[in-house]
DNA sequence: GCTGCTGGTCCATATTACGGACGGTGTGAC
DNA sequence: GTCACACCGTCCGTAATATGGACCAGCAGC
């Protein structure tokens, strides 16, 4: 019996699947934000049927949540997205309140320094500031969205996370897991070194020859909501300014924290 | 005959009712994010039922898309809404084109500058430079929507338009517009005497004692899209001021211009 | 404790959204 | 030229989904 695709997956009736879809659709598309995402891709890999994509694309696009380009017919987020970000966006100034450490951090190290944010299961990528040196290490795009875990920044953030929160993401994202070269087991003990160490540093699994160390901010009640990190290639990361880094970065964030524990929000 | 609320109101069967009503209460939302939304109120500025309007909110939450205060149950955009922008952005960077002229634009004037963007009916601010004078006039947030002619960027981008689309504009938004103390033939007047002038200038209707000073953007086929503006007290904004202010402007928006039409999109 | 106002929930109903099937368009092979 | 293929877009009968009237619950002010 081929199990028929209908009601709900668990048993419970939101009553909401067709705004579920589209919400799906549009982090799809997110996902894809740099080439387009076509028809066909978006119904594969979200699962819906492709008349079903079309429709719910066709409203989006009237609405200005997606942007279908004319000639290659690929769909990117729309205009309406940008301007509902920027109504949203006060109400997270981490990126502000942050913002000074960055470039300092950057102007101090000459490298690329980034801000992460945990978003659910996954890590968004909120800013980045380029460092002077002359080969810059773009590991990371604004917006970006990866699994907690991936990354050195959202590595920190998980590190930080409570013993069964950390078991929780880790399983839950198990299936995405591999494609970025990771394993349940060799993730969880990358989280055992980073909180021995006290940050998280690694190479990129994906991009040989970069190295990144990260640093976790921490909310009032002590839990990591996000983080701090530097990258830069291999042969600017010796273990000696790991350590050094990692320090720097420590008196970062420890900076931003007692930012946030006056009165401002997160 | 009470008008059975069904179906479709101009006949056609869209089949994505549910994400249009979703859509419109995430503008609804984000027209009041300073404040956030009541329950009720966003039921009957939509003119949808109340458990719809719940049932689309809990799942629209779930998603991130929108949180809910805890304290007073009122509901605001989520950080989802934040991290999408933060993903769109990249493809509607007329905000970080125009960044050096509105610094520009600030200390060369001492005012505020703003940077108004057509959004269908709409203008939404985009970005905002103060400037040095101690008195600020902080007319428009970031974020903020209104109608097309509110707002004297919004009134330079309406009078760029092409003649039928100024007509359908107003006619459009003529419910809209006595909020704002405008009725359409006021409006019309306003967009012939910018026409005119070549700038739009005006008291601001809705706060006295501030006037300010737009320019429009225009696209390669030379119609409107969006707008700089300058806002100061009347005091400092004597005719000459506001002429000399109109030719600081244009000079931004031609530079601007040029620098779009030089491969960059839009 | 009663009244008024709000947020939140239930569930029978019929409206809405679904998706299999088909038409249309553009491109590359030969 | 036309055949084949891959994809985008649309139609429409069907049943699953979203709807909204009715109801419950919490809270503030008489």
């Amino acid at each position: 019996m081929p199990k028929k695709a209908t009601s709900e997956e668990n048993g419970r009736l939101s009553g909401t699947q067709s705004i579920e879809r589209a919400l799906l659709l549009m982090r799809e598309i997110a996902a894809h934000n740099r080439t387009g995402s076509r028809l066909l891709d978006l119904a594969s890999r979200t699962g819906l049927q492709r008349p079903t994509v079309h429709r719910m694309l066709k409203c989006l696009t009237v609405q200005d949540m997606v942007l279908q380009d004319a000639d290659t017919h690929r769909y990117f987020l729309g205009p309406m997205v940008f301007e509902l970000g920027l109504t949203a966006a006060p109400r997270f100034n981490l990126r502000e309140i942050c913002h000074p450490a960055m470039t300092r951090i950057a102007e101090a190290t000459g490298d690329t320094v980034f801000l992460t944010q945990r978003s659910g299961l996954d890590s968004v990528c909120v800013d980045r500031q380029e460092g002077t040196f002359p080969i810059k290490t773009f590991t990371l795009e604004i917006g970006m969205r990866r699994p907690l875990g991936v990354g050195t920044g959202s590595l920190a953030i998980l590190s930080g996370l409570s013993e069964e929160e950390v078991k929780h993401v880790i399983v839950s994202n198990t299936p995405r897991l591999s494609e970025y070269g990771l394993t349940p087991t060799s993730l969880q003990a990358q989280v055992k070194r980073a909180q021995k160490l006290g940050y998280a540093v690694r190479e990129m699994p994906t991009l040989a020859g970069v190295r990144s160390v990260g640093q976790a901010l921490h909310n009032q009640s002590g839990i990591a909501f996000a983080a701090l990190s530097v990258s830069a290639i291999s042969s600017r990361m010796s273990e000696k300014r790991v350590a050094e880094l990692a320090a720097l970065l420590k008196n970062e964030t420890r900076f931003v924290e007692k930012q946030l524990a006056n009165g401002d929000r997160r």
